[in-house]
DNA sequence: TTATCATATCGAAGTTCTTCAATATGTCAA
DNA sequence: TTGACATATTGAAGAACTTCGATATGATAA
């Protein structure tokens, strides 16, 4: 059975910035508010909000709204997903597999 | 043993173009001249070039003179470790593997 | 060596991306 | 409702990237 499509350009871009990177380690196995990702990158929270955005478009990151707080975490299933249909396409010789 | 360790960073910037990833896709499994890839995208020449010297760089592309061509093929090997590397950064809880 | 072909580099134009100050929106407590 | 806090959006500046014409470099054949 074919999981579903993943639009590797738009994976790749998603997170070929650094900042990106660091944001999605920072909230890889835990919920953080905005605020924790402000203080925990010293980057200006627009910033912050700005690259969540380009997270959450590509599927990367959740949310959830508690009280006057937004908790992301990333989408690790969606991450893993992303690496095998790069690894599918580009590397059809060297399979690479999700071990669910 | 711990792999060679990937520039994940610069492994996804080196991806995350349109025109990169049909070069990758077109250079899979096989060794084309710049030529051969210029036919193939309807890209310019130079631009050519410049996509392949940034996957050269980032490892992702061999290349080797064959007369007055140069042909290149993908780098599957590569490809599928930064997309590991990627994955255990980033999913570390959906492990990814490369079956070898 | 010279002419020709293949690829690489240069330089410029246009586009996209990153960043942040200022401000708007949304949520809660009082 | 009002005030205070948390996040999102706007708008602008600068940096980085993509693209291609023009040209340079490298390789071969004659």
């Amino acid at each position: 059975m074919k999981q579903k499509s993943v639009d590797t350009v738009e994976f790749a871009k998603a997170i070929a910035d650094e900042t990106r990177q660091n944001i999605m380690a920072i909230c890889c196995c835990v919920l953080l508010s905005v605020n924790d990702i402000v203080e925990k990158t010293n980057v200006a929270q627009p910033t912050v909000s700005h690259h969540l955005k380009i997270l959450k478009t590509a599927g990367l990151v959740r949310s959830e709204r508690h009280g006057k707080q937004v908790l992301y975490t990333l989408n690790q299933e969606r991450m893993a997903e992303g690496c095998c249909q790069v690894a599918e396409n580009f590397a059809p010789e060297h399979p690479v597999e999700l071990v669910d």
